[in-house]
DNA sequence: TTGACATATGCCGATATCGGTATATGATCC
DNA sequence: GGATCATATACCGATATCGGCATATGTCAA
């Protein structure tokens, strides 16, 4: 087994610097591919497969208008880092009320294993 | 070139779910290598690979204790992670009066592409 | 010193990455 | 029809992953 596929995840989806940056691009409203390629300085064809990811992991949609692609957004992809890392905040906050969440999902962790559900 | 190292990043440490449930774990206090072991149901070689990806993201700290171990949790490495996240946040909870602070790493994003100080 | 325990490291195979270049698909306009 | 613009895909090389197994390093106890 090798690492898992950026496609798994929006976690790994996000972990290259270039994808979050065509977030970052994308937060500030729907655009087609061709100003991405500008903005971003890259060659199109990785601006198209990193979409391609985003797309795949549900972070981004696409819509055609005329001979154009349109990418919108799509933050509640996002949601799953979100809530994962907000857990972590007290650790910088100084404060720990929000410990027991944090053993919660612990515990569910642990009770994972093997269901072999869906 | 492939892809990013793990230890390229917070970003991409994290992005493997091992290294997630690892840092869980950690969440609830110091605990030494076997400790993680047997929570995680892992061989040991591969536990202490993790960790040594934690590790050299600063995701942890370690500590010798006699003939163990002992692992800390550093939450802080998380901080870029969340506040990148923390700009998304609006997108599912309806809130857009954050939509700024989106557009002025934007404005970062698009003005780097060449600055070469350090 | 010898042995048991705790952890880290080394080597391997399989896999999927990212970036590059060339090319295919698709839509519009003449 | 053909030409041009917009985007996606295919193929390639280089790299570094994750997991497995064996083994090295390091610490304590008898």
């Amino acid at each position: 087994m090798a690492r898992a596929a950026t496609t798994a995840d929006a976690f790994n989806a996000v972990a290259e610097p270039r994808r979050r940056q065509v977030l970052d691009l994308l937060a500030g409203g729907e655009r087609p591919v061709n100003d991405l390629v500008a903005l971003l300085g890259l060659p199109q064809p990785l601006v198209s497969k990193h979409l391609r990811v985003l797309r795949e992991v549900g972070l981004v949609d696409a819509r055609h208008e005329g001979r154009q692609r349109m990418y919108r957004l799509n933050g509640d992809a996002l949601r799953p880092i979100h809530d994962w890392v907000k857990n972590y905040e007290q650790s910088w906050t100084g404060r720990f009320d929000r410990l027991d969440l944090v053993l919660d999902e612990l515990k569910e962790t642990e009770n994972r294993g093997d269901g072999n559900d869906k």
